[in-house]
Formats: C-alpha cells, sequence, structure tokens
DNA sequence: CAGTGGTCTAGACCACGCG
DNA sequence: GCGTGGTCTAGACCACTGG
C-alpha cells in the first residue's frame, strides 16, 4: 500500500476544508457515513480525522447535534513592540485596549505567587540558579476563551525595593510604569519566539483542542543596570498571532493603517 | 473512568521524561513491554504513545533497533533584527554564519520560480490579488536537516526594475543589498510570528516528525516608498528559536555577549 | 431517546532495518 | 530472521447532548 488509506481518507477530507467545499463551522461526514462510503472500518476513519485534528484543521464536539467540525481561525494579534512601550497606555491596558480595538472582549484573572525561579529563567534575569522570585501571573481571555497566559517573573531583591510588585492585584498603571516610577526605567527588550505543543497544563489553562500548538513568547526587560523581569507567555496558537516591527514605524503606519492604536 | 487508561500510560511516562529518569535518546519500553505492565490491549499502548509522540516528546523509528525514543531538542536560534539590518555581512550569508556560529553545518538549496501572487500576500505587498510575483526560495538545511524554507515574494514591477531578481541563482551579495544599490533600500520591516501544524507539503518538505509545529515568520519590507518583498517563512519547531530586540541593544549585548555576531 | 464521538479489546498482516 | 512500530479489522461499552 503505497498511501495508507486513513491518509487517503484525510486528503480527501482536507483537499474539501482548503478548496472551501466545506466551510468553518461545518460538519465532516459522521463516522458511521466515512465506513460506508470508502469502505473501511471505523479505526480507520477515526486514524484518518485524527490527522486533521492534529493538523488544526477540525475539532470534534460531543453530542447529538456534535460531531468534527471545521474549525474557525480567529487570529487576535499582538503587537510586541507596541506593548510596555513608552506610550500614553499602561501594560495590562495596553493588552486590553488591543483586544478591544479589534472588536473582541477582553478579560484577565490575575495571580500572584512567589516561586523557584527554573533554572532557564534565572540565566535571563542572571540570577542565582532556583532562587526566589515573584510570579505575577495573568490568565488573558478573549470574549470568555483563554487565550494566554503572562507569566511575570521579577527578581526577589527587586521586589524588596519596590514593594508594590507583592501587591496581590493588578497594578492599575501596570508594572512596567511603576518600576520606572521607581527608577527602574526600561530601556532594552530581548524577545524570544517559539513554536511547540502544549505540556498538558498549558493545554488544560488555555483549554486547547489536540493538535493546536504554543507560540511561545519569552520577553526579558532591562533597566541600564540589569535585567529586571522576565515575561513567558504560551499563547494559544490556533487564536494568536505576535507582531512587531523594527526600522521606521511611519512607513508601516501609511501602508498598514488599520495598524495605528486608537 | 475518570481518567483513560491511555492517559494514565502516557502521564507516567512523560514523568520520567521530564523527571530525568529517560534521558534524550533513550527507548521507551517497548509496545509488549507495556502491554504486559500495563494489563491493557496493543492498541491502548498506542493510544498512549501517541500522545507523546504529539506532544513532541517521543519520536518513533523503525526498525528492529528501533523503538520510541525521548526525542532531542535542539535549537537553532535565528536573529530576526540581525537579519538583513545594515552590517556588513549579506542576508544569505548572515543566515548562514549564524549557524556555524551556533557550531552546526549550514547548506541551503535555491529555487525560482514565477507564481500567482496568493491573496494574503498580495495584501501586504499592496498589489493585485492575482498578480504575478517572483518567488525566491531557499530551503535552509542545519547538519543536513531541513530547519526552514525561506519563500521571498517580489513585486513583478520591481523584478522588471531589477532584473538580477530573476537570476536562478542565488545573489551573492544578498537580495537586500542588491535592492538596497538599486535604490530599493528597505527601512523598516513588520514582523509576524504565527504557531501552527504544517501542511502536508511542509512536514514533507522540513521532515517533521509527527507534532512538530511549525514557526511561521513573515517579514514585510518596505523602503520609504512601498512594500518591496514579503518573505514567509516556516520554521521547524522543534529545531529553531526566533530573538528579536528592541531597544538598546548594547545593554542586551552587555548581558547575553554569547549573542554578538563574530 | 438516539446519534455523536471517546475508549478499549483481541486479533491480523505489513514494512523496516539490524544482525 | 525477527523484533520493532504502522496499519487495519470487527467487534464492544461508554459519555455526552439536543430533541
Amino acid at each position: 500500500m503505497a498511501q495508507p488509506k486513513c491518509r487517503q481518507i484525510a486528503d480527501e477530507l482536507r483537499e474539501r476544508i482548503v478548496s472551501g467545499a466545506l466551510r468553518v463551522g461545518d460538519r465532516l461526514p459522521t463516522e458511521p457515513q466515512l465506513q460506508e462510503q470508502y469502505g473501511v472500518s471505523r479505526n480507520t476513519v477515526r486514524d484518518a480525522t485524527a490527522l486533521l485534528v492534529h493538523e488544526g484543521l477540525v475539532e470534534s464536539v460531543p453530542g447529538r447535534s456534535g460531531g468534527m467540525l471545521v474549525r474557525e481561525k480567529v487570529t487576535l494579534t499582538f503587537h510586541a513592540h507596541r506593548a510596555e512601550m513608552p506610550g500614553p497606555t499602561a501594560e495590562t491596558d495596553a493588552w486590553r485596549s488591543e483586544v478591544e480595538q479589534q472588536g473582541y472582549e477582553a478579560t484577565q484573572e490575575f495571580r500572584l505567587t512567589i516561586e523557584v525561579l527554573p533554572g532557564e529563567l534565572a540565566e535571563r534575569l542572571k540570577v542565582e540558579p532556583e532562587s526566589a522570585a515573584v510570579l505575577r501571573r495573568c490568565v488573558r481571555f478573549v470574549n470568555g476563551q483563554p487565550s494566554s497566559v503572562q507569566d511575570t517573573y521579577y527578581p526577589m531583591d527587586l521586589a524588596e525595593k519596590v514593594p508594590e510588585l507583592l501587591s496581590p492585584r493588578d497594578i492599575p498603571q501596570g508594572t512596567t510604569r511603576l518600576l520606572a516610577e521607581r527608577g527602574y526605567k526600561q530601556v532594552a527588550y530581548y524577545d524570544e519566539y517559539v513554536s511547540r505543543m502544549p505540556t498538558p497544563e498549558e493545554a488544560t489553562l488555555l483549554r486547547l483542542q489536540p493538535g493546536t500548538p504554543v507560540l511561545h513568547y519569552i520577553r526579558t526587560g532591562y533597566t541600564e543596570e540589569r535585567p529586571v523581569r522576565v515575561s513567558v507567555t504560551p499563547f494559544a496558537g490556533d487564536r494568536n498571532r505576535i507582531v512587531s516591527t523594527h526600522g521606521d514605524a511611519s512607513i508601516i503606519a501609511r501602508f498598514r493603517p488599520e495598524e495605528e492604536p486608537r
């Protein structure tokens, strides 16, 4: 068998989706229908649809009127260069206003904990491995659906100098601005982007369908003197896009006016 | 059953991997061993390992001395802000020198075609949908393994003014520099990052294991006057990381000296 | 209720690749 | 050869959810 049956079936269904014969929200044929149509066993049909699910093209909805649905591709755009850069809006509000500007509803859940800093992150902050850090976690929802989790770690010594960092509530003006007011103005950012499959925790937190990767975004912020914080943000890959610009922003604005805030 | 058997098995195996009991390159127990150990059927064992494969933790190697292996996590770092920015090195050489600096071997395959521009990209270049464009494709290999595919599209009218763009060979000084010499100096970039599962073509081209997402990177380059090119680069998610910086680069260099080129 | 997909079993044959 | 995983079959029971 040059091509396994499950792949042939998947290929035909995929073709129907990308060609537009099946549109977003449409139901694929049910498993019994596909068994009949291709003359294969149920498991083979399931192997085929599993391929499409893991490609992120299709999602399964349980129940009587459920089935395998062609998946929606929403994309919320997150502007890396805009967030937290000097400007009129505070950082958390920056995210909120981005979302609302794009016509969605934004909500957040905040939590503060003290954590032992994983080695990977200690290295970015240039502190001892295993040292303590303040973790400010913000789970961000778009239209009630979890969209990303921003975990920001501050070295413990910084939290002693800026005790508001230990406030277990969202800081209205944004922590970046607060730090700037306290003499810790961030003037450089180191951004990393990775695409990977979610850990089970991430899958739960972001309510990810099987076959959905995360876009992992790590930002390290520096003052003139030192790194002061590292933010680790897994974005649900199927619902987010990160945008960043370099060079003369006014040119971008000319050709992408929709990108301008406000 | 609160927790399906296949997940319990996957959880235990995952735990052994993340805890370090199983290291990169180690073999998981074979299917018969797991059947025996957990008292389940072979399909259940396979459902369990399939979960790990789709999480990107494990890969299967066929043959007598194959099996399910804990997967290696290489990460090549690609510096978005460095590539193509004014500097001494040309753009393709920039990639090559990045790879070699990180201790790997770099090879590339180049191909030129004329394509009908997909609507998505036509929009970025501000040309009519369905218009023709020059596609310069570069498949990039690290240690002989495909790592990313850079597809760069130039509007046809630009190719008429800069006919070297139609050269079916790699352009030694780099197309960005060539364009600059011809009066099309790019002064602004619009970068987009998306994480998603590969299309079958991408999976083939990048030889992706099941469960490997791609990090999709799209850069639109602008002169003072207009967008002149759009590069679409799917990176194999398991082998790449993209880095970008904002603000005062000298501060980054102080804390991450390894990041400095040369 | 009836029909959807989710999980599981117990078999079978095959392609691969090391020894 | 022979053990690895890859594919497939034909059954079974279950959880979920709209009508």
